[in-house]
DNA sequence: TGTACATCAGTGAACGCGCGTTCACTGATGTAC
DNA sequence: TGTACATCAGTGAACGCGCGTTCACTGATGTAC
């Protein structure tokens, strides 16, 4: 028996004072985010949520800005692992491509909220967070790398290209369904991956 | 001589009481839009723009969303024109269709905020515009018109999702680059309009 | 052409809200002896 | 092992802000006769 409800799972699941408030709020934050969605995201509501005081998180994030390049890298770093992970065993360089194609989409349309803040026009400073652009690059860079070998005998400027190509199309396909300005159901596609994959097939005719 | 400086050239330039205060308005809302940004564009501060009460606009708009949404419509007006417009005379699908990327990448790259209205989160409820839904849905038409003609004797499925995958391409390498994920500057491209040829020419090629 | 009237676009003031951020403080913690 | 102390993570209260929206109103406009 608590002596009321507790607000959210994340208050008391962790000690403060020299511990892990910043993990809790990470934690929280990214909770929050998927459900109530990125407006819905607010420092007062966020330390509510986590059990603390408004001005505590201010001992861990100088502001707003550095609290949500924090949450939009662990985005990140869940995307590029998500990424890798699904394309392992993949038998060639267009199985590959597109095994990373579904991954990235599977991972925005689950994570919607999240995808928003790492694409969107809410971090717009990246220069000033180093950390969150190396992260930000890992899945460009696993494109990049299933298309390297491919295109090893080609000249290096066509390689990027095309990876710019391919990772456009995937960010292309990816924002226009998350933001519902294209419904794969209206395409006879059984399924938002069959939809994908028929999609991603007309060019990765192309890859071998 | 005024008696104060003019807050914006849209004050005074109409005739309000009957007359044209929506019009007035729109031109200011997307003034602003392109000025402060879309979260600059308050209900409050384009009535003080337009030079009217705060209250004034509700008489016209039933609240900011559907403020939003007129806003919006000019918006995808003016780029399925300027599309149209700069891929007339383009020799073949494939020059087309690279022209008409192009043009989409242009305007973007132009009226950045009006772009991010227009294809960001702010408008959720498409279903409630229709109007907006038939008006955004004109540049798709350009790009599937381009391409009907080649795929008249593929199968129509085919020829649906070879529109999708341009128009993903399309607007991937679009928001890409206007939310500043990828900087064209980097790929030793001389301009962004080189970078983007170059992109589009690998799948491009395939259109014979 | 001139008067009486109905309309309704725009006024002016107020509502209640949640937000990011600051500040002096306090008390739990870990450390040095 | 036990005491004295410095640290600094988190407190509680307050700052000032701009926002969307509402409401009873008023006065310029167009219309009917």
């Amino acid at each position: 028996m608590t002596t009321a409800a507790a607000p959210a799972d994340f208050q008391k699941k962790f000690k403060y004072h020299h511990g892990n408030l910043r993990d809790a709020l990470l934690s929280a934050a990214t909770h929050i985010l998927e459900t109530k969605g990125i407006d819905g995201l607010s420092l007062r509501g966020l330390a509510k949520a986590t059990g603390v005081t408004q001005a505590a998180p201010y001992s861990h994030f100088r502001d707003k800005d550095e609290l949500l390049a924090a949450v939009a890298e662990t985005g990140f770093q869940r995307l590029a692992l998500q990424m890798a992970e699904d394309a392992t065993g993949a038998a060639g360089t267009r199985q590959r491509i597109e095994k990373l194609v579904s991954s990235y989409i599977r991972f925005a349309v689950n994570n919607k909220p999240m995808f928003q803040l790492m694409f969107g026009r809410e971090l717009s400073n990246l220069k000033k967070y180093p950390t969150l652009a190396m992260t930000a690059g890992k899945s460009y860079a696993l494109i990049s790398a299933a298309l390297s070998k491919r295109a090893a005998g080609e000249g290096r400027q066509d390689a990027r290209f095309l990876t710019v190509a391919i990772w456009s199309l995937c960010h292309g396909l990816t924002t226009l369904i998350v933001e519902e300005k294209l419904d794969p159901a209206g395409f006879g596609a059984g399924s938002t991956s069959e939809f994908v994959e028929k999609t991603v097939e007309i060019f990765a005719a192309q890859l071998g």
